[in-house]
DNA sequence: AAGCCGTTTAACCATTTGGTAAAAAATGCT
DNA sequence: AGCATTTTTTACCAAATGGTTAAACGGCTT
């Protein structure tokens, strides 16, 4: 009943087709979560997007609640990795919060839906944010911080309250994905291109830099 | 049938306390609509926080979708006067600018949920905004980024996309309404204060005048 | 070929929710 | 006081929606 001890979860043909769906149900519900908000979306229109008859998704996930918990987890994964970026990379402060900011954009680029559905969740109150995660990210926020106090102590920067500094950086980046349809009338353009993307991230670098008094 | 032809809407006993009825609707649905979201927010929950019953409620805003338009418009005509802002008082830009954000800073603070309930229409899709709203912002915004390109051209600020700067100024701005959870959660405190709203003024002021070449 | 296990569908249901219709109660006016 | 107008309540309702249960289906392994 079992002849490859080596694998962990097994493989089969069943697994790899589960697999398969599950990642598909995620991606569609994502997209109909950011577009219509927790309530206003219907497991119908997700299984409907996704292919699949309402009762077979539930197959899958099942609970609306469920569902919407696991995109948040998405998300929040990549958030609290995109996040520590700040101690990696190791040239100077100017280039890490430069880095920092490009790949913040670069993530509203390519997961607009993401973004949203986190934006939603945290407009409303963050009701459904477990205590857990709230802590995690807030630790890893708090290295950040340090960080960043630490180039001010040594001069390297301007004395400004590194937390604002966040808090600015996340909204001018996030503002890409969260408020896009706002930006997309404004510039009149039906969808951001690459080229708006890379507009975006010189200006914010450049403000940003400039404004704490960092130079390269 | 008329003894009082200087004003005009007649002001009788009835119509004075529909107007306090109506604005007390107005005040708790944009609440409950910052808090739940269109689809979240349900009649009942409007009216039981307004101290009406459903009905009755239904008597003075004959639609969830009605009210929704008037929370929304309310908001959208503070909106717009605010954006005016950057050709009133006249002194130099950097004056200007930096009372232009501590504006809409300051309206973060007195209508946070104004805020929310508008960032939530956009990160949907704006919906429900009419093409006449949209217009109507285009053209107020496009005087404001007129003013900041003849900054630029008369060498007063660094030549940097004015639009772009505008994104940046909004989402700073209105990230201590929108995200206020999340900040309230970093900063460590149930409810900001004026005093954090007072440092979070400094701060994008601060960087944004230094970092677009703007100095008083 | 047969049975087993994972998947899909069919039939159903209880609750919630936005909204209607009409009667009853207040209130203002002459 | 008596009538008209406005406000509030009572009684309903149809549609939408999240979810359950059980039966049918299909392919993989032995």
């Amino acid at each position: 009943m079992s002849n490859n001890p080596a694998e962990k979860p097994k493989q089969t043909q069943y697994s790899r087709s589960r697999q398969k769906h599950e990642a598909r149900i995620l991606q569609v519900a994502e997209e109909v979560f950011a577009q219509f908000g927790y309530n206003g979306a219907t497991i119908d229109t997700i299984a409907e997007r996704a292919g699949l008859s309402k009762q077979n998704m539930l197959y899958y996930f099942s609970s609306k609640h469920l569902l919407y918990q696991k995109v948040l987890e998405n998300i929040l994964g990549i958030w609290l990795d995109s996040m520590a970026l700040l101690d990696q990379s190791g040239k100077d402060p100017a280039s890490k919060l430069e880095n920092y900011i490009r790949r913040k954009i670069e993530l509203s680029r390519t997961r607009p839906n993401g973004s949203k559905v986190f934006a939603t969740e945290i407009i409303n109150g963050a009701p459904h944010l477990s205590e857990e995660i709230k802590t995690k990210l807030l630790s890893r926020f708090e290295e950040d911080v340090r960080l960043v106090e630490s180039w001010i102590s040594e001069g390297m920067m301007d004395p400004i309250e590194p937390k604002h500094l966040f808090f600015m950086i996340w909204s001018t980046t996030q503002t890409y994905a969260d408020f896009s349809a706002q930006i997309e009338i404004i510039l009149g353009k039906k969808k951001l291109t690459a080229s708006d993307f890379e507009d975006a991230t010189k200006l914010v670098s450049r403000v940003i830099l400039k404004g704490t008094g960092l130079r390269r």
